[in-house]
RNA sequence: GGCGCGGUAGCCAAGUGGUAAGGCCGGGCUCUGCAAAAGCCCUAUGCGCCGGUUCGAUUCCGGCCCGCGCCUCCA
C-alpha cells in the first residue's frame, strides 16, 4: 500500500516512490542547530521524520531506505554560544550533539542512515560555492563573502510562494541584515560569510578568503554528497519552507541543472498553551524539563503523535497524562494477546490512516478500536509492527524513585498483609498515603507510585 | 498588507453530502481482605455565527466573528 503524502511544492497529496532505478529511497531531513538542548517543538518534527523513515522502511525495506539528517555545528548560534562560554565550537556542539542523541535514542527516533556535520563538509560547500560563481549564480564581494544572485534564479519562490518580499504594511518590521549594503540586491543570501573579528578563531581557507559558509549551502552539498543531484523527499519544519528550503532549491538546481528535491514536506509548528513557544512566556519545554515531571519519553511521543502533523499542535500536560494512560492500555492489551495465530489484516486501518498522509489521530484511533474490540483474531507480531511504525515503546514505563523510607513501609505493610494482620497492613498503607505514595498489590508483590495530584 | 491554518462533547482530536472515530476526564458494573490496577458498559439530536445550494450540510458556496502561524537564518 503506497505511502500518499503531501507535497508542499505541489500541493498535493502525493505517493512516495524512489526515483532512481537502485529502488533506494533517498530522503533527508534538516536537522538541529546544535548550541543548546532541542526542545519539544524541535522533537516533534523529528519525531514525525521518524514515523516518515519507519513506514519507508516498512513499504520499501529497511536496506532501501537512506536517510540523512544533517547537524548544523556553525552558524551564528554556535559561534555566539562558544564565545559566551569560552569555549571551544567543537566543545559546544560536541555536547549539544550528544545530548540530541540521548534524547532522540529517549524518544525512540532511529538513528539516520548518515548524519552529517556542516564542519566536515566545508570542502563540499566550497566546490558547490565556486560551481555557482562560475555559473554566474552567485558573486563574491570585496569584502569576501559571496552571495547568491536571486535574480539569475527565476524559479525563486516557487515553493513559498513570496514572490513579492519587500516588506509590507504591517508586518514585523526586522533590522535589516547588516551585510546588506554589501549585496546587489536585498533578497540575495550569503553562500560564504567572510570572516568578522567575532568569529575568533572559527574560519576556513576558500578561494574568497577566510571566512566560513552560509546556512543554506550545507544543506544543498551535504544532500548532493550522500544522496545525489536528485532526491526522493526532503523534509523539515515549517519554519523553514522560507527561507532555507527556497535557498536550498536555489542552489542546488542553479548548480546541478537538475530538479534537487521530488517530494517536499513540511511539519507544522507546535503550541503550548495555544501560544508559540517562547522564553518570555515560560512556556518552553525539553525533554528532560518533561520526564522530570515523572512523564515516560514514550507519552511524550505519543502526544507529539495525537495531532495530525500538518495542524498546528496545542501540546499541553495535559496531553502528556492521557498518553501515559492509553499507553498503559496498550501495554496490558498486548499482555493479553497470544504471540502468533492472528489476521494479518486486522491492523489494516491503521497502517490506511499512516500511509493516508500521516494521520496519526485517525491510526491512533483506527488502533483503539481493534484494542477495544477484544483480542479474538490478534496477535503480538500484528501489534508490534504497528508498535513499530509508530515506534512506541511499551516498556517505557515512567520510572520514579522510590525514597528508601517509602519502601521500608511498603515491605512491612508487605509482611502484615502475608500475616493476614489487616489492621496493620491499613493502617500503614494510609501511612504510606499520607507521604505522598500509593501501594498496589500485585498478585506476587506490589508497586509503588506517587500520588495523583 | 501578503501567504497559510484552524474553530467538532469538560479537555484533546479524526471524519463524512445522508444523519458524529478514538484518547483523557466523569459515571456505572465485575473482580478483589482494604485500596488500587485490570476488564466490561455508558457519556455530543450536535460539529463558531448567519444566509444559500440540496430531498438532505457538520461536510459544498457566500458573508461575518474569533484564534493561531509565517513574511531572511526559528523544527
Amino acid at each position: 500500500m503506497a505511502i500518499r503524502l503531501t507535497d508542499s511544492l505541489s500541493r498535493k497529496v502525493r505517493e512516495l516512490q524512489p526515483g532512481s532505478p537502485d529502488g533506494k529511497f533517498r530522503f533527508y531531513n534538516c536537522g538541529p542547530t546544535v548550541y543548546g538542548p532541542a526542545h519539544i517543538g524541535n522533537f516533534r518534527t523529528f519525531v514525525v521524520n521518524d514515523l516518515i523513515r519507519r513506514l519507508l522502511e516498512l513499504e520499501f525495506g529497511a536496506d532501501n531506505v537512506i536517510h540523512v539528517r544533517n547537524i548544523t555545528d556553525v552558524d551564528d548560534k554556535t559561534i555566539r554560544r562558544s564565545r559566551e562560554e569560552n569555549r571551544s565550537l567543537s566543545e559546544v556542539t560536541g555536547q549539544w550533539i550528544d545530548k540530541f542523541h540521548r534524547d532522540c535514542e529517549a524518544l525512540n527516533c532511529l538513528p539516520p542512515t548518515i548524519e552529517p556535520t556542516a564542519t566536515s563538509h566545508i570542502g563540499d560547500q566550497i566546490a558547490m560555492i565556486a560551481e555557482l560563481i562560475r555559473k554566474g549564480h552567485a558573486y563574491a564581494t570585496p569584502e569576501g563573502s559571496v552571495y547568491f544572485k536571486v535574480a539569475s534564479f527565476p524559479e525563486y519562490g516557487r515553493l513559498s510562494r513570496l514572490k513579492e518580499r519587500e516588506l509590507k504594511l504591517g508586518a514585523t518590521v526586522k533590522p535589516q541584515d547588516r551585510d546588506a549594503d554589501e549585496k546587489e540586491d536585498g533578497s540575495d543570501f550569503a553562500l560564504w560569510k567572510a570572516w568578522k573579528p567575532e568569529d575568533g578563531d572559527i574560519a576556513w581557507d576558500s578561494p574568497w578568503g577566510r571566512g566560513r559558509p552560509g546556512w543554506h549551502i550545507e544543506c544543498s552539498a551535504m544532500s548532493r554528497k550522500h544522496l545525489g543531484d536528485t532526491i526522493d523527499l526532503h523534509t523539515g519544519g515549517v519554519d523553514l519552507l522560507f527561507p532555507h528550503h527556497e535557498n536550498e532549491i536555489a542552489q542546488s538546481e542553479c548548480c546541478t541543472g537538475k530538479p534537487f528535491a521530488r517530494h517536499w514536506y513540511h511539519s507544522e509548528h507546535l503550541l503550548v498553551d495555544g501560544k508559540k513557544m517562547s522564553k518570555s512566556l515560560g512556556n518552553l519545554y525539553t525533554l528532560d524539563d518533561l520526564t522530570a515531571k515523572g512523564f515516560s519519553p514514550a507519552a511524550i511521543r505519543y502526544a507529539l503523535l495525537a495531532g495530525h502533523p500538518r495542524k498546528q499542535l496545542n501540546f499541553t500536560l495535559d496531553s502528556l497524562h492521557a498518553a501515559e494512560k492509553a499507553l498503559a492500555t496498550l501495554r496490558h492489551y498486548r499482555e493479553r494477546l497470544p504471540e502468533t495465530g492472528g489476521s494479518p489484516d486486522t491492523f489494516a486501518p491503521v497502517f490506511e490512516a499512516l500511509h493516508d498522509d500521516l494521520n496519526t489521530p485517525a491510526a491512533l484511533g483506527a488502533l483503539f478500536k481493534v484494542v477495544n474490540h477484544g483480542t479474538e483474531g490478534v496477535d503480538r507480531a500484528g501489534f508490534d509492527r504497528v508498535m513499530f511504525a509508530l515506534g512506541l515503546r511499551l516498556d517505557d514505563e515512567p520510572r520514579v524513585e522510590i525514597p528508601p523510607q517509602i519502601r521500608e513501609l511498603a515491605e512491612k505493610r508487605w509482611a502484615a498483609k502475608q500475616q493476614k494482620d489487616w489492621p496493620t497492613a491499613d493502617a500503614l498503607r494510609a501511612e504510606i498515603q499520607a507521604a505522598g505514595w500509593q501501594m498496589l498489590d500485585r498478585r506476587d508483590g506490589y508497586d509503588l507510585q506517587p500520588l495523583k495530584a
